[in-house]
DNA sequence: AACCATATTGATACTATATCTCAATTGCGA
DNA sequence: TCGCAATTGAGATATAGTATCAATATGGTT
């Protein structure tokens, strides 16, 4: 077992090895690219940012980093799928549709209210997708500079 | 103004003809099959049921029956968009993710609690998207005959 | 260090979903 | 009925992603 990384990049990396995938060359370059990302990206902006690796890699490694839990999807307002780093374990986040800026909802007890919704209509709970959209704080600022 | 029309069809075209757009055959069709259909479905599956009306023609058909709030879109787990009859005003579903079945979710207090979230968080809420997914009684109960 | 089983890659083709373009057609108010 | 703007549809284009498969690279083993 490899000495464990320091590095966001190599904390991705560590995290595929520990779920048995190899250290490849593509996916150094990728979860050095991600690392280094400061907000969601897509897939095609990925690869814009990785000439040498193939559509497929990309596609592949980005499914496995979010099966992995160390990426998760993002549903813009505007129905793009983006991608952002995660934090571990479920959870949601409020999306500023000026900047795009994005805030990872914790401790939300949205979970409770749908459990108890669910069961009142006899669903049994399995799952949801949750977005929040709004202005960010400095958006907002920056809108009303009276 | 033309009679208000009865039928589920028909009210879609009213609907439509109040925000200016005018009654044509293609979108009577639409109209017609929409008002037929039992659950949520996509675009394609409309197509399928309507040879003779263009592509483009469906999708922008569908596009101004969302914005007149009388359809609205269904994210299902497995990504597919959807799209089904909708009551007016914001509501949200609970899919089941054995049969397909969608109920609505009216009523439901997210609103407040995303508020409150969102507010503590310095943001000023504009929207969100939310998808429950789960099994609804009937799968259950078929699931665990005993 | 060389070996080897197999995981991985990437070029390419393919699929699905949706939008764009624009000439031809249609609806509807005057 | 006329005329114009809204609408349509064929086909091109765009976008996002998956499938195929021969060639290659990796990591454990010897």
């Amino acid at each position: 077992m490899r000495k464990r990384g320091f590095s966001l990049a190599e904390q991705l990396l560590d995290t595929l090895e520990e779920r048995g995938y190899r250290s490849t060359s593509p996916r150094r370059a990728v979860a050095s690219i991600i690392a280094g990302q400061e907000r969601h990206f897509t897939a095609e902006e990925l690869r814009e940012q990785l000439p040498g690796v193939g559509r497929a890699t990309i596609y592949r490694s980005l499914k496995i980093l979010v099966d992995s839990g160390v990426l998760c999807r993002v549903l813009l307002e505007d129905g793009n799928l983006h991608y952002q780093l995660s934090h571990r374990g479920h959870h949601h986040h409020l999306l500023c549709v000026e900047c795009g800026a994005s805030q990872d909802l914790l401790g939300c007890d949205i979970e409770d209210l749908l459990q108890s919704v669910s069961s009142a209509h006899g669903f049994q709970l399995s799952g949801h997708w949750l977005e929040v959209y709004g202005r960010c704080q400095i958006c907002l600022e920056a809108q009303v500079p009276a």
